[in-house]
DNA sequence: GTCACTTTGTGCCTGTGTTCACAAGCGGTT
DNA sequence: AACCGCTTGTGAACACAGGCACAAAGTGAC
C-alpha cells in the first residue's frame, strides 16, 4: 500500500524504429523483414488477430480496406504496415489470407512456441494464467512463481505455484523466454531482477512500477491506472470545451481541425 | 474462458494531438491548458504517480532532472511535457511537489471523482475489481455488472453483480463516466454497446476484439496478447540478428543507428 | 546590489510515423 | 489480344515527437 499502480501499453514508446537485419540490405529484402517501425509491430499483432477470425470463418482473400475496416485503422496505414514485411498481397485481389497469417506469424515470432514465467499469483496472476489467449498464440505458460509461502503449491490452471527462489532454475530448465510480472508494486522490481538473473530477456510488466533493467532486456508495461487517467483527460478536456464554448455543444469540429478517426479503436475524441 | 484477453496501451495510438481549448488561445494559456500531446497524456499520469510517491515521502521539490529519472524518461522531454500545463517550475529550485501533483490532478481530471462501472464478473473482472489502485485516484468502482444470472448477486469487493440488463439505469442514476469493459471477446461489443447507450463516453476495453463505437465515443484498449507478440517479435529479431550476423555478438551498435534508450521503461531492444 | 550557480522553459532541428494520391500489376471479359 | 476495373505498393508531402542547447529566471552568498 505504498504505491499506487498500474498498466501501460507502450509508454515512453521509444518511437525508434526497430532494425530486422541491419547488415546486407539485399537479403534483408529477400527475406522479407527491413526494419518495421515499432508502431506497426504493434499494430501487426492486431492483424493477425482479425485475419485469423477471418480465416477461421473459411475466408480466402481480404482487400486492404476491409481488413483496415475491421481491424479499425485507415487502408492507406494497413497497406503500409504489410509492405515492410515484403508485399504479400496480390493486386487486384486482396492479400490470400492463410498466407498472410503465416507471414505475421513468422514475422512476430510466434512459431517458435515462447515458454513463458509468470511472477505473482494474485488476483491478477489467475486471471492471466486463465487467460486461453496464451496458448493460442504460441506462448506456454510454463511456470508460476510466488513469493508467498502460502501460495507455493496450489494449483493454478493446472500450473503448480512455485516460490520465486525456484525461479531461476527452473526458468533455466524450461528454456523460458518470456517472464510476466503480475506482482504489487513493491515487489516487482525484485521480481524482475530474478527474471534477468534467470536469463529472461523480455518482460511484460503489470505492475505500476518503472521497472529498472540492464540494457539488453526490453521491458513492456500495461498500466491500468495510467489507461484510466488517459480517459478521464479526455472527459475533462470535453466538459471543459463544452463550457469554454458556451453553448456551442454539437459538431464544432469543422474549424478546429479537429481530426476524427472515427472508429479508430480510440477515436481519440470528439470535441 | 473462451478467449484470450488483455491489455494495451495505445494500440493505433492516434497521434493526434488533442486540442484543450482550441478556441481563444489567450484563455487557454491563462487557463494552464493548452493543447496536449496524446503522448505526453499518456506519460503525465506516471509523472503523477512517481510524484505522489515522492510526496508521501515528505518530499517538497524535485528537479526535472531527477524526476525524469525515476520515470525513465528524458529531462528534456519531461520539461517540455510539463511545459505543456503551463510551467509550474521554479527556476533554479526545481518544482514543487505538492503543486505538481494538484496541477496534474487537475489536468488528468481526477478531482471529480469518476464513477466507474464494470462489464465482466470473471476472472479478470475479479481482478480488476479487486484493485485498490481505483479508488486511489479518483476512480470508484460504482457497479459490476455481467451476463451470466449464476453471478448476478454475487458480492465483488464489497460491490453486488448486477444483470448487463440493468446497466443503463444503473449507470445513469450513479452518474457512470467511465466503462470497463472485461467480458470475453464474444460478449465485448454487446457490453460496450450497453455502456454506449447508457451515455458513457469513455470506455476501456480488456477484450480482444476491436470495439466499433459511434463517434464521440473513446476507446481505450489493452491486449494483452499483442502485448506478448510485439515482445515476441523482439526475441525473434534478436535472434535473426545473431544468425545474420555470423559470430559479430556484441555491441554492433555503433554502425547501424540503433539507439538504446537505456533504462526508459522498454528499452527497446538491443542487437 | 551583484555575482555565481542552478534549473526551467523553449526555439530549432532531426528522424519517425501518417496520409494522400497515383502508377503498376493482376484478373476477368469481350 | 486488348481493354477495363479493381487493389496493391509506394513516392512525396506533411505532421508529430524527441533531443540538444541555450536564454531567461530564480536563489543564495558576499
Amino acid at each position: 500500500m505504498s504505491q499506487p499502480y498500474q498498466a501501460r501499453g507502450a509508454l515512453a514508446r521509444p518511437r525508434t524504429a526497430v532494425p530486422v537485419v541491419p547488415t546486407d540490405p539485399v537479403a534483408a529484402r529477400n527475406s522479407a523483414e527491413r526494419t518495421v517501425p515499432e508502431a506497426t509491430v504493434v499494430r501487426l499483432a492486431l492483424y493477425l488477430r482479425v485475419l485469423c477470425a477471418m480465416g477461421e470463418g473459411g475466408r480466402a482473400t481480404v482487400s486492404s480496406e476491409e481488413l483496415a475496416a475491421v481491424a479499425g485503422v485507415g487502408s492507406a496505414k494497413l497497406r503500409r504496415d504489410l509492405s515492410f514485411l515484403g508485399s504479400n498481397g496480390t493486386r487486384g485481389v486482396g492479400y490470400d489470407v492463410p498466407r498472410l497469417v503465416a507471414c505475421l506469424e513468422a514475422t512476430l515470432g510466434l512459431d517458435r512456441g515462447h515458454q513463458v514465467a509468470l511472477v505473482g499469483a494474485g488476483n491478477l496472476g489467475h486471471a492471466l494464467a486463465g487467460y486461453d489467449g496464451f496458448s493460442r498464440r504460441g506462448f506456454e505458460l510454463a511456470a508460476l512463481f510466488d513469493i508467498d509461502s502460502a501460495r507455493v503449491g496450489e494449483l493454478v490452471g493446472g500450473i503448480p505455484v512455485r516460490h520465486l527462489d525456484e525461479l531461476a532454475a527452473v526458468c533455466a530448465e524450461l528454456g523460458v523466454t518470456i517472464g510476466v510480472v503480475a506482482t504489487p508494486g513493491e515487489a516487482a522490481q525484485d521480481a524482475c531482477n530474478q527474471l534477468v538473473a534467470a536469463g529472461v530477456r523480455c518482460i511484460l510488466n503489470f505492475a505500476p512500477v518503472v521497472l529498472q533493467v540492464p540494457e539488453g532486456v526490453d521491458v513492456r508495461k500495461v498500466d491500468l491506472a495510467v489507461e484510466m487517467q488517459v480517459l478521464s483527460f479526455h472527459l475533462a478536456r470535453r466538459a471543459a470545451e463544452v463550457i469554454g464554448h458556451g453553448a456551442k455543444e454539437l459538431d464544432p469540429d469543422a474549424g478546429t481541425g479537429v481530426r476524427v478517426p472515427v472508429t479508430e479503436n480510440g477515436p481519440v475524441v470528439v470535441p
